[in-house]
DNA sequence: CATACGTGGGA
DNA sequence: TTCCCAAGTAT
């Protein structure tokens, strides 16, 4: 199988721009883009990222805010905080030189098995599976295993089996065929089995299992969240806060937001808020109704303008215009709701919601 | 082990 | 609409 993989992929790899190095710090890059994230959305981020800080020194020393900002819209925040902590790590311990092995490569924060050998392989080829979807995908299907593939054991399993399969003949090409072909081939619905490499030792195909395979548990629903979320305005400026609690969007910048039970409270009960968090008693005008799905929360935020002349003293952020806003990191739960504000994309209200309740 | 952690596109 | 999915890791 190592072979037939290799060959293939090296007759039908897409043309990716981490494709054209074997610099550890590029391929890290990449990896740690490509967690959880389609090879489409990462491509621009990656050209840019490595413009912005091409060395790992410079990643190290950089600004939290630059990488946030040079993360913006990519999701999965911490990735990139981890990134720099490992940066720093590799600038003391390792005297700047990326580690070239696993067991000091596994220890660097944001870096697990996959991601380590994903960069053993491609820019030291080291014989390290990296075993991401797609191989949990194509295994299953190949071996006809039926064990669900979002447990750890069985990933876990995938790992050792291929450790002991691959040998140094291309340990890169190896792994980024195996991912290649379920990007590609092996996909998750209309599997294009006529064009799989590995067609004739398919258990799936064998047993026409193509489509009951892989076993994959379901997600549990996201939980859903209400806010009283807040434009408080000078008519030129807004003011925005960082987000310093654990959780999600750490780290990033936010319109201040109270978390309610529902919404069906009165407007009294905004004047309330206001005056409690604001110390004002200017009266709150509806903006608009917003949701926002994470993968695993939905917000509903319920967005009130406030006229201030200054940023209220119990709030402890920055009070900014349109163009100084563009350095802040926001996501985009926010930054929607901001863009509306500014006349730059339509604002949203309730009644175009339908199931909003 | 199960859950937290973003985002946008496709079926 | 709703659900799933994408080159996972930390806790």
């Amino acid at each position: 199988m190592e072979k037939i993989v290799i060959s293939w992929f090296q007759e039908h790899q897409r043309d990716l721009p981490w494709r054209k190095t074997q610099d550890p710090y590029c391929i890290w890059v990449s990896e740690i883009m490509l967690q959880q994230t389609q090879v489409i959305r990462v491509i621009d981020y990656y050209e840019r990222f490595l413009q912005q800080f091409p060395t790992i020194q410079l990643l190290a020393t950089a600004p939290q805010s630059q990488l946030l900002k040079a993360w913006e819209g990519l999701g999965y925040y911490s990735r990139v905080r981890n990134m720099q902590q490992a940066a720093q790590i590799i600038m003391i311990e390792h005297h700047g030189v990326f580690p070239q092995t696993y067991s000091e490569i596994i220890a660097l924060p944001g870096i697990g098995t996959y991601t380590a050998g994903a960069i053993l392989a491609c820019a030291f080829q080291q014989a390290y599976p990296a075993v991401d979807g797609n191989v949990l995908r194509v295994m299953s299907r190949m071996q006809a295993d039926f064990s669900d593939i979002s447990k750890p054991a069985t990933k876990k399993m995938w790992e050792q089996y291929l450790a002991e399969l691959m040998t140094t003949e291309n340990p890169s090409a190896f792994n980024q065929g195996l991912i290649e072909i379920g990007a590609l081939i092996c996909t998750p619905t209309n599997p294009r089995c006529d064009q799989c490499p590995l067609h004739s030792q398919c258990q799936a195909v064998i047993h026409d299992y193509q489509d009951e395979l892989p076993i994959k548990a379901s997600k549990k629903p996201a939980k859903i969240y209400y806010y009283e979320t807040f434009l408080l305005t000078d008519g030129d400026r807004i003011a925005i806060i960082e987000n310093r609690q654990k959780g999600v969007l750490q780290h990033l910048w936010s319109l201040p937001q109270y978390q309610v039970e529902n919404h069906d409270e009165n407007q009294a009960d905004i004047t309330k808020i206001v005056k409690k968090n604001f110390h004002s008693t200017q009266e709150a005008t509806y903006f608009g109704i917003y949701r926002h799905v994470f993968s695993h929360q939905i917000w509903w935020m319920r967005v009130w303008l406030v006229h201030v002349n200054v940023l209220p003293t119990p709030i402890t952020g920055a009070f900014i215009n349109q163009v100084d806003f563009l350095d802040y990191p926001m996501a985009n739960s926010h930054r929607k709701i901001v863009k509306a504000f500014w006349g730059e994309i339509p604002l949203q209200v309730a009644e175009d919601i339908k199931k909003y309740k």
